[in-house]
DNA sequence: CCTAATAATTAGGTATACCTAAATCAAGGA
DNA sequence: TCCTTGATTTAGGTATACCTAATTATTAGG
């Protein structure tokens, strides 16, 4: 008798994977290596080639693989990958507006329940929320049906002239970083002048109407997204 | 060089057999045999004598186990155990009150999530609800230092004579049972009229002031806890 | 007190998701 | 074109948490 079949439980790991080939491939479907997925997810390269080749060979495939030359996402792998990306946005809201998280703690949270809510629970703290359309970071959170808006603002290293901007993101990832941007006004909708930057002489920008100062390092201003002021 | 231990991660697994422990043992620690722990939670035997074992001989060990003489909570278990029933009730309570679950659709989420929520998010959603002591289903939540009061409540199959009771506590176990006791009106803090039960004969009660009868399965009537009406 | 029935354990296997070390492939520079 | 280097894959292993089948304990009836 053959050992009894398990219900087809969605696995963390496998969430994981997908949600990591979405971030670094974009919405455009950019082939990833599995080099940087490892470097992404914090495993051996040995152990992503493994679960790419599970994942192109399962019953219902999730990315196309070709030895050699990286992966990309099926369209249902898309599909469970904006479904993740959307119950980590729903959930850090929620946790953010209805449970008063502090900003810097909603990602953690967010990161482990984002995988084990039904849809039931995805629906109603959507509803509760409005049905937001960002979340706390500034990020677009997917539709039900698995549209999302990408970005049309450029991470403050890449902004070439100084100027007035407009903040539209800062990272989820560090919660560290995070508490230190918002000590200094740096959050979603604030304005932000940028006085210098060049990876030589750093990045220096100031907040609002303030005439003070504020350096930061690659790390954070490469994850501060901005669009140019209109005003 | 040694494989890199990795951070030690609660256990869903665990979590499961110390809850199962603690049900049927009761807060008296009664000790559980293995057949009783594999048929509550569904898995073989021998699954159950080998996870015992590993709980057993843990660095911090979560049950006092001797071979063929059954199991019981050490202090380490019995503090997990009711963390979890803590984690589990609160969440249902939160689901039914503040995201509008219908009734017999909390358990199953709680089941889920139980697990994975931080002390933060335990901590906020008591606050939020003002720091419940009891369920939907009437249960008891035990506080954030593992006290749990039990209840002083029979099961409706274990009532002798006729009378009239105020119901306690239903169970949370079966969706489809929760939601034609809803419809019968039976819930926790109605008043109930016992007609007939006998195991042989069948159980009938009546609710608040109708006269209507209400038939229960022995399984529904055992799982539905009264207290003597003061009234 | 012995033994049959039942309970529990041991032995040996599966699948998942990791790991390291050893091969192999691909791509650019000489 | 060839070869070196870095990326990638294969091979072989670990831990968890299950499983079945075979064995051993316990206990209750005769």
């Amino acid at each position: 008798m053959p050992p009894r079949r398990q219900a087809n439980r969605n696995s963390e790991s496998v969430d994981n994977y997908l949600k990591a080939i979405l971030s670094l491939g974009g919405v455009e479907h950019r082939r990833v290596t599995s080099t940087a997925l490892a470097g992404h997810l914090g495993v051996a390269p040995a152990s992503v080639t493994n679960m790419l080749q599970k994942l192109a060979s399962a019953p219902t495939p999730m990315v196309e693989y070709e030895r050699h030359r990286g992966v990309q996402l099926s369209a249902d792998g898309k599909r469970r990958a904006l479904e993740i990306v959307r119950h980590h946005r729903l959930i850090e809201t929620f946790l953010y507006e209805v449970l008063d998280y502090p900003i810097e703690e909603v990602h953690e949270e967010a990161e482990r329940l984002e995988h084990f809510i039904s849809e039931r629970f995805e629906e109603r703290i959507a509803a509760k929320l409005g049905h937001p359309r960002i979340d706390p970071h500034g990020h677009s959170i997917p539709t039900m049906e698995g549209e999302m808006t990408e970005p049309n603002s450029v991470p403050l290293t890449e902004v070439l002239q100084g100027g007035t901007f407009v903040i539209d993101s800062v990272s989820d990832r560090d919660a560290h970083t995070l508490r230190e941007l918002k000590a200094s006004g740096i959050r979603p909708g604030a304005q932000l002048r940028v006085r210098k930057n060049t990876p030589a002489e750093g990045y220096s920008v100031s907040i609002g109407r303030s005439s003070r100062a504020v350096g930061l390092s690659r790390e954070a201003a490469g994850d501060i997204r901005l669009v140019p002021s209109t005003k």
